[in-house]
DNA sequence: CGTCACCATGTTTACGTCAACACGACGTCA
DNA sequence: TGACGTCGTGTTGACGTAAACATGGTGACG
């Protein structure tokens, strides 16, 4: 800046004035300052202007397993959301989503220049044993925080709710359930709510085959599943998971939706291209990326941290919707 | 600082000493700051810091289309393996790859506070229209930026070359190819080695199904060569679409891989658990993603930018390795 | 018992930017 | 013609941190 200043024979404070947009400069000076920025490539420093500002107009975002499941594609939201209110993303993707570990990534972001974070899933961490840095703005998706923190999540139990009814009123007698791991909330929500419209409709409940989310863990499931020729409808806690059920059955000759149904969660972009085209609940998740970066820069901006205060207005709930596909149908 | 150092009963000095964990603070001493600090949640400012130092410790990433296909593998390893160097990484997922686009993204990246960039397929930019800030490290994933910039890429041309061959060396009289879209760098290395390995075989070379990576676009694709009972063999550039051919193929009666053998390119993590499983070629994508950092972080240390000099040896090729699934078979 | 080295700690300064104020030149109006 | 705004520009200081240098006290050693 020292240096473009003196190239164009005037002041920093000018010059400064000039990479602002400020108008009270005269134009044929402005124009001298311009030229000397072009001559030098001067860029102005963001470290000082944090400095002078005390903000970076950056959001960290805590996600785990990136590439996976609607994580991406909730990160992809946030990033969006974000850069149409003038903030970037900085992202850190922990390995497991145990306390310690968000600990450190918060701990970790927090010492790097962030303004508010955002905690994707991160499911199995609990709030009492997460230390996380004292006045910083943080949103929740889904997880064991709500009640803590402003949460932002999908209708967990709607959806599962509707997944399962949705095969009942197709005419099967019970649903079986993949889970995913009984340490996550979003999984003990979809269960819970599996559970209690199997009960509602009198249904027998059937045991809980548990995965940890990922394909392989429903192909297992799948081929238990498959052995057992009581089993003509499945509701499964998420799409990759559906996926390994579905090969399984394929593989075992039980035909779907003919001799089985399966309904997923989550509405992955490939859920319409799987075979049979896989009957799932989507979550809008633009609608919770926005939502998460709308409620944090709320509490950014005002300087107030929502907390342990009023529990229950803090929770913001989207709705799912099941979309139907070929992958069920009535009972033989 | 201040307050922390007047609680303590020390100077800021002092409390910057103990923050940054130098040794030469006595026990005691450093007790008394270490208390205040945490009595008054005090941590340091990263804004001075980076002030001080010159330096963020961030890099910059720009993605498109952060949730599909490999963007978000290579999104997580090169987060991944930023973090085990110490830095963290600022995302920006742009809507179109094209040059203006992913200019202003960087442009309005290398205003906040990064110390390099990491370019994800801009696959459609061009390095001639390309603005980008003087001086300011860059590394490329695969695009057109090759020569330009130091870029890290799978080995496209080996991958589509050895999947094609697989399937000449089944005893398919030809394989069709189903294309990525035609101004993408990584889409027309392999549809040019797809060509050449026809042509070496003297196999003759079916007109290309132009896709755009989707699915959807993989599944209209699908039914046309569904069509023509002349197609037993479909290399298709990415796996998303190979899942919606593989869709249209089922819905059109014809057995995979008894009729029709598929092979995709990426290996998303659904890849072994569609129906049948895809053969398929797999992007190290872990490799990439911690090659790029690797390349990035050295530029930035040596304060050097490398450019337009020495095009060749700028240009590392990531082995990629065909996975043999079920989805391929000799033809009947 | 004096010299000197060393250690813990304090003081000064610079990093780059921008707000607040200061200043001088010019024009306006009584 | 002198008092007074206005406009363009310069000067000063502050943001929080850490390197460089300064200081004073302690102990070792001849």
């Amino acid at each position: 800046m020292a240096d473009v200043a003196a190239l164009a024979g005037v002041s920093t404070q000018t010059v400064s004035r000039v990479s602002m947009g400020l108008d009270n400069v005269r134009p044929a000076t402005r124009d001298r300052v311009l030229a000397a920025m072009a001559e030098l490539g001067y860029a102005p420093n963001t470290a000082a202007r944090a400095l002078r500002y005390g903000s970076f107009r950056t959001i960290g975002v805590i996600a785990h397993r990136l590439a996976r499941t609607g994580e991406s594609r909730t990160v992809e939201a946030v990033v969006e959301a974000a850069r149409k209110e003038g903030y970037t993303v900085t992202l850190i993707d922990v390995e497991s989503p145990s306390s310690d570990v968000v600990s450190a990534a918060a701990t970790r972001l927090s010492h790097q220049a962030i303004d508010g974070l955002v905690i994707i899933r991160a499911e199995t961490a609990s709030p009492d044993t997460l230390a996380l840095p004292p006045r910083l703005p943080v949103v929740v998706s889904d997880s064991r925080f709500v009640g803590h923190h402003p949460a932002v999540g999908a209708d967990q139990a709607d959806g599962a709710r509707s997944a399962t009814q949705h095969l009942l009123d197709l005419g099967h007698r019970t649903v079986h359930h993949v889970a995913g791991p009984s340490d996550s909330i979003p999984a003990q929500l979809r269960t819970e709510a599996w559970r209690t419209t199997l009960d509602a409709a009198g249904s027998p409940v059937p045991e809980v085959v548990e995965g940890d989310w990922t394909s392989a863990s429903g192909y297992d499931a799948g081929r238990r599943l498959a052995a057992d020729p009581e089993v003509t409808a499945v509701f499964c806690a998420n799409d990759e998971m559906a996926a390994g059920v579905l090969r399984a059955l394929h593989e075992a000759g039980r035909a779907v939706p003919g001799d089985v149904s399966v309904v997923g969660f989550d509405d992955i972009l490939l859920a319409g291209y799987l075979w049979p085209p896989l009957t799932t609940v989507a979550q809008d998740f633009d609608e919770i990326g926005r939502r998460l970066v709308a409620r944090l820069l709320q509490q950014v901006r005002s300087g107030e941290v929502e907390d342990d205060g009023d529990t229950e207005d803090l929770h913001e709930v989207i709705p799912v919707e099941l979309l139907v596909r070929q992958s069920t149908a009535p009972p033989r």
